[in-house]
DNA sequence: CAAAGCAGTATTAAAAATCAGACAGGTTGA
DNA sequence: TCAACCTGTCTGATTTTTAATACTGCTTTG
């Protein structure tokens, strides 16, 4: 019953990527429903390969029940969104709307080690060469379905108080405080980057599919690193959204986010 | 001397999926400057290609001086990040420090046209059906390296002001107050998605590279959808970053995003 | 209503990419 | 020094992709 869990693994050559890439627009909402594709001969054009190869691709939708061919007539897309219970994120402070939709998350340990902090963790950490950090390795699931990849370093001796079953039930932020870390500020920066093999296991996703990229970094009070997370979400299924108002007077005008009040965090 | 210009058009097969997967996880700093690769035959195996494509993927990347392969040794990530200087935007109100980098941006006009509003577009801005909307699609430039594809969708009533020359030169957010609206408030959605042979070209990447997708719809004081945009930016070009402080007392504490007051709109 | 045109369906053989294996030669560390 | 591992190189079998060419069926237009 594999419907919407095309391809893992890194089967799959010209086909399976034109078939990714009509598969983003659609499921992006680029080609919505309703909309009739170009013709076989124009994708191909447009895709730069042959039609044989579009029409495997097409192959692929149609069976997934994405798309709707008629002999003819042309090739639609249908409205049959298979997901769509996306989790909405607060953009601004990345508090998920979980508690509303019944906290029915759970986390699956898959790695978990003691080692020496890795370049770009101990840079963005600001720690000394050398300093053991614990990794943790989790994937996040919604309704058994997973939706987000988070990796985080932890300098060991503040991770010493985390157990392997702490990690796979409690966010690792509430770890954190629980551990006494006076949690004082963080950076973040978001981007996007493809899946790669382990991950796109790990998410159910095709290997090269478009993730949203996540990296967090806390400090305690004294201007510590006390926390690095390297997230990925995959996009069908996490969503960062915001609202802003424009405020202040003319000629002096700027954006401000609207704030939603909540305790917890992201990850 | 087209060097990071790898593949544009959508030629390859596995072999280019193993170098962007490959490449992305270098750019992005997964696997940083002095990183030893594993050797080819773990590759291949990670990848679940042979070993000729893996060998493949590793050559291009070689020919850009991203890594260095030593026979016998084996194959290490060069530090020459050919990478430009990124352009970070504020990630709570999208006010890129453009200001401060001497304002060298320039658009690119590549498509002008007045349409019937496409579905997507007439449900977020809540028009009437058949609405006729003004699209215009841009691409930035910084130092002419390209880093962001705007497609905007204006109701043509309001867009009647804007000639093209305008919309080359002018972000498309001055345009809207030149114009007399109310902007009150905008919603935003960050995600991720594939770079298509349209936009491939566009941002001179390869097709299927992953890309950061931002959709904002603006309203006017009247609760009127005025502008739709969709961005895509080159993740190795901008970054959204933001700043979060963890305020409050214990047990009602939250983060809030740190406001750097700046006056523009970020496109 | 008939014809033209378009779009999907199907089949072939050639071309290209990929695969699996073997071997040579350099480097490293026990 | 030897063993293990690495890149570099080559080869023939296999799979994927391509290109060319019919064909069927729906839609539209004269």
């Amino acid at each position: 019953m594999a419907l919407q869990t095309a391809r893992i693994s890194a089967e799959g050559g010209k086909a399976q990527r034109v078939y990714l890439l009509l598969r983003d627009e659609i499921t992006r909402g680029d080609l919505p429903p309703g909309a009739v594709l170009p013709g076989e001969l124009r994708l191909a054009d447009h895709y730069g390969v042959s039609r044989v190869t579009i029409r495997r691709a097409l192959d692929v939708l149609a069976q997934e029940g994405l798309i709707d061919r008629r002999a003819g007539s042309g090739t639609v897309v249908t409205g049959a969104a298979p997901q769509r219970a996306a989790i909405a994120a607060d953009f601004a402070t990345l508090m998920p709307q979980l508690v509303q939709m019944g906290q029915q998350t759970t986390a699956r340990l898959l790695s978990y080690a003691y080692i020496p902090a890795p370049a770009p963790v101990s840079d963005a950490l600001r720690l000394a060469d050398g300093v053991r950090v614990q990794r943790a390795v989790r994937v996040r699931l919604m309704d058994s379905a997973p939706f987000s990849h988070l990796t985080t370093h932890v300098p060991d001796d503040i991770a010493q108080d985390f157990s392997e079953t702490d990690l796979a039930g409690t966010p690792l932020f509430r770890l954190l405080e629980r551990a006494g870390v006076q949690v004082d500020h963080a950076t973040q920066s978001i981007s996007a980057s493809l899946a790669t093999p382990d991950v796109a296991e790990a998410l159910e996703v095709a290997v090269g599919a478009a993730l949203i990229s996540l990296t967090r970094v806390v400090f305690d009070a004294t201007g510590r690193g006390v926390e690095h997370l390297a997230a990925l979400y995959r996009p069908d299924r996490f969503r960062l959204d915001m609202v802003l108002n424009r405020v202040g007077k003319a000629g002096a005008r700027q954006w401000e986010p609207v704030l939603v009040p909540m305790t917890g965090a992201a990850e």
